[in-house]
DNA sequence: TTCATTTGACCTAA
DNA sequence: TTAGGTCAAATGAA
């Protein structure tokens, strides 16, 4: 049990930093690409933000029996208050915003109307650890789940938990990557304007579920059945016409794989103990692969499909400059920087939201 | 019980 | 019509 437990743990802080590791890679991506609004910064930086607090929770849990949690809790709300402020970066945030701003100018106009429901793409993997979805703080329900022409494994839908009893309209897509598996790409729709709490505390682990789980179903949607039926389908019609922002974004410089890698590993003595260096090694190189080759070399295009988000497009043709694999914003808890009119969901509790986006 | 997921039916835009 | 998105009844979990 304890041992079980421990890995478990010792998986999901290292499947966290990952996740926070990408996050930022993403960050930086969005910041040499000048299209990229600071709303999806600004969310960049929140779900980094998580990625920190659940680390730091998981690292508590695993270090000391219980009331370490209150610590962990304390110095978390601070980070994430501290943030929050906006004041450490003030400066910078106003300043990048607003050549942002200038920078959208020409489209700005379009998107002011349509920048009223956010929608947002984040990729994110889950390789090493963590099985299920991964949490991002926020309490979702879901509500659909679809078959995607074309692509290998349904999209599910999401919706807040809380939309009935705090109006909170926000929504999100997941879907997983036909070509890499362990990269989920997640579309979030609308902000947050429920009040919930903290970042939650990972679930505890128990085989004995799993497999129950597995007994009552066999493969849910398993990478390896499924490639003959889509292999068979004759239609590739898919078109690749979103590669030019792609690239742009592809090809600003990210080059923090070796090097960064190389400050974890020498500085962070306390990680080696807890789990296999080969494991990590390998989980990490396993990870890091995809996204950038070696060292020197940036330019290489990630195996990741990018087609992902089509539907989106047919919304207004200046949105492919938003969408491609960076991501949007949604303002969660701080900033209230929208103009985007609150009022109307708080002022029509009855307003159904059939056909938002068209109007 | 309440709450969540599953899943086929249903709706709507193209 | 199709494909993507949503609803809601049935089912399951706690
Ligand atoms: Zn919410």
């Amino acid at each position: 049990m304890d041992t079980a437990s421990k890995s478990w743990e010792q998986k999901s802080l290292v499947g966290e930093i990952i996740q926070g590791m990408e996050l930022a890679q993403q960050l930086r991506l969005s910041l040499s690409a000048a299209s990229t609004s600071s709303e999806t910064r600004e969310f960049l930086v929140q779900r980094i933000l998580t990625s920190y607090e659940k680390a730091l929770l998981l690292l508590q849990l695993s270090g000391t029996p219980q009331t370490s949690h209150v610590d962990a809790k304390s110095i978390v709300l601070q980070e994430s208050r501290m943030s929050a402020n906006t004041s450490p970066c003030g400066d910078d945030y106003n300043h990048r915003s607003f050549k942002d701003h200038q920078d959208l100018h020409e489209i700005s106009k379009k998107r002011k109307i349509m920048a009223k429901w956010t929608d947002h793409v984040i990729r994110v993997s889950s390789e090493n650890g963590i099985e299920g979805p991964h949490e991002d703080g926020h309490s979702w329900r879901k509500y659909g789940q679809k078959d995607i022409l074309g692509a290998k494994y349904p999209r599910s839908y999401y919706r807040c938990t809380f939309r009935n009893t705090q109006n909170c309209w926000a929504t999100k897509q997941v879907q997983r990557s036909d070509e890499d598996p362990t990269i989920f790409e997640i579309t979030y729709k609308g902000k947050h304007t429920c009040s919930h709490g903290s970042t939650s505390v990972p679930p505890p682990p128990s085989p004995e579920q799993q497999e129950q789980k597995r007994h009552k179903r066999e493969n849910i949607s398993e990478p390896q059945q499924s490639q003959v039926n889509q292999m068979s389908f004759p239609t590739n019609l898919r078109v690749d016409t979103e590669n030019l922002e792609d690239r742009e974004m592809m090809a600003s410089p990210f080059a923090f794989t070796s090097t960064s890698f190389g400050c974890m590993m020498n500085g962070d003595d306390f990680l080696s103990p807890m789990f296999d260096n080969e494991n990590f090694f390998s989980n990490f190189s396993q990870h890091l692969l995809s996204p950038a080759t070696g060292e020197s070399n940036y330019h290489l295009a990630p195996p990741s499909q990018m087609r992902n988000i089509a539907a989106n497009g047919q919304l207004s043709e200046s949105d492919h400059t938003e969408i491609i694999s960076a991501t949007n914003s949604s303002t969660n808890s701080p900033i209230p920087d929208m103009d985007f009119p609150l009022d109307l969901v708080e002022f029509d509790p009855n307003f159904q939201f059939d056909t938002p986006e068209l109007f």
